[in-house]
DNA sequence: TGTAATTTTGTAACGATTTCAAATTTATAA
DNA sequence: TTATAAATTTGAAATCGTTACAAAATTACA
C-alpha cells in the first residue's frame, strides 16, 4: 500500500484524493511549506482544489498528529510532514527554515521539565543567520 | 532611575512616554500578552494611544532585543518582557501560556547544535494540557 | 524662536484565516 | 442497481491581525 495512504490510516484519517495529495506533498518536500505554497503547487495538478480544503485538511492532519505545525516564523505558519523529533532553524535574512538534527536518544532530554503539565509536543527553535546569509551580510 | 527607562536605554531605545508604558506593561505582567491585550489595557490610562504605536513599539523593542517574541501560539503572537532564558508551555484547552524554568547553567545545553548557523535566539516550547485543564477535561 | 528630525496617530489597505451554505462525492441500505 | 444519508469539497463573503502611509504632534537642535 502507498506509504502516504498508510500514514493517513495509521492516524485514523480517511484517505480522500485531496488529503492524500496534501499529505504526500508534505512527506515528499522538506521545504516546510506554508498553506499558500501547498495550495499553489498542488493546484497545478489539481485545478479544482480549493484553498479552504487545504486549510481544512491541514487542520485535520494537525488534530490527528499526522503532521507537525511549525510556529517558528511569526509571519507565517509552516507545516512539516516529518514528525520525528528534530529542531528547526529560521534565518532572519532569507526566511528559510532548516532542519536541525537532534542527537538520537536525547530527544526528550531537554533541560526543562514542566511540572504538573501533560506535555504533548515539544518544539525547539533557533533563529539567527544561516550559513549563506552570514557570509553575504555586508 | 526607573528600571524601565534604564532597560530601554540599555538597549539603545529613546524612552518616549508610549515606549516606557508598553515596556513597563511587559515587565510588570507575566501574562505573555498579545498586541491587543497590551493595547486595550494601556488605553484605559492613555486614551490617545494608537494601536499602530503598539505595533511599532513592539517591533522596535524586538529589533533591539529588549523583549522576547513568543511564537508558541499559532493563533496569536505573544510578548514577554522577561528576556532571561526560560521555556514556555501552551495549554491547548485554556490557551494559557506558562513559564517553565530551565535549570540554571543548562540554558544553552540544548541537545541540538545547528552547524554553520549563527544562532541569535533559542526557543523551547511545550504544548499539551495544563494542570487545571488536565483535571477538568472529562 | 524657528527649523529639522523623530515619534505618534488614525485611516485605509492588505493578507491570512474562518465561516458558511451549496455542490459534490462517498458510503450505506433497500 | 437505486435511493438516501453522511461525509467531503468548494467558493464566496466575512473576519481579524497586521502593515502602509501620510498627516499631526512632539522633541531635539541651531
Amino acid at each position: 500500500m502507498d506509504f502516504v495512504v498508510e500514514h493517513l490510516k495509521k492516524h485514523g484519517i480517511k484517505p480522500s484524493v485531496q488529503r492524500v495529495a496534501i499529505m504526500r506533498y508534505l512527506m515528499e518536500h522538506c521545504t516546510h511549506p506554508t498553506v499558500d505554497a501547498i495550495y499553489c503547487d498542488l493546484q497545478a495538478q489539481m485545478p479544482t482544489l480549493s484553498r479552504t480544503t487545504v486549510y481544512n485538511t491541514l487542520s485535520l492532519l494537525e488534530d490527528c498528529d499526522a503532521l507537525s505545525v511549525l510556529t517558528i516564523d511569526s509571519r507565517n505558519i509552516h507545516y512539516d510532514g516529518d514528525t520525528r523529533p528534530h529542531a528547526h532553524f529560521l534565518c532572519r535574512r532569507c526566511r528559510g527554515i532548516f532542519d536541525v538534527p537532534i542527537p538520537p536518544g536525547s530527544a526528550d532530554a531537554v533541560p526543562a521539565t514542566p511540572e504538573g503539565f501533560k506535555v504533548e509536543h515539544t518544539h525547539l527553535y533557533y533563529d539567527g543567520l544561516c550559513d549563506r546569509c552570514r557570509a553575504e551580510e555586508n
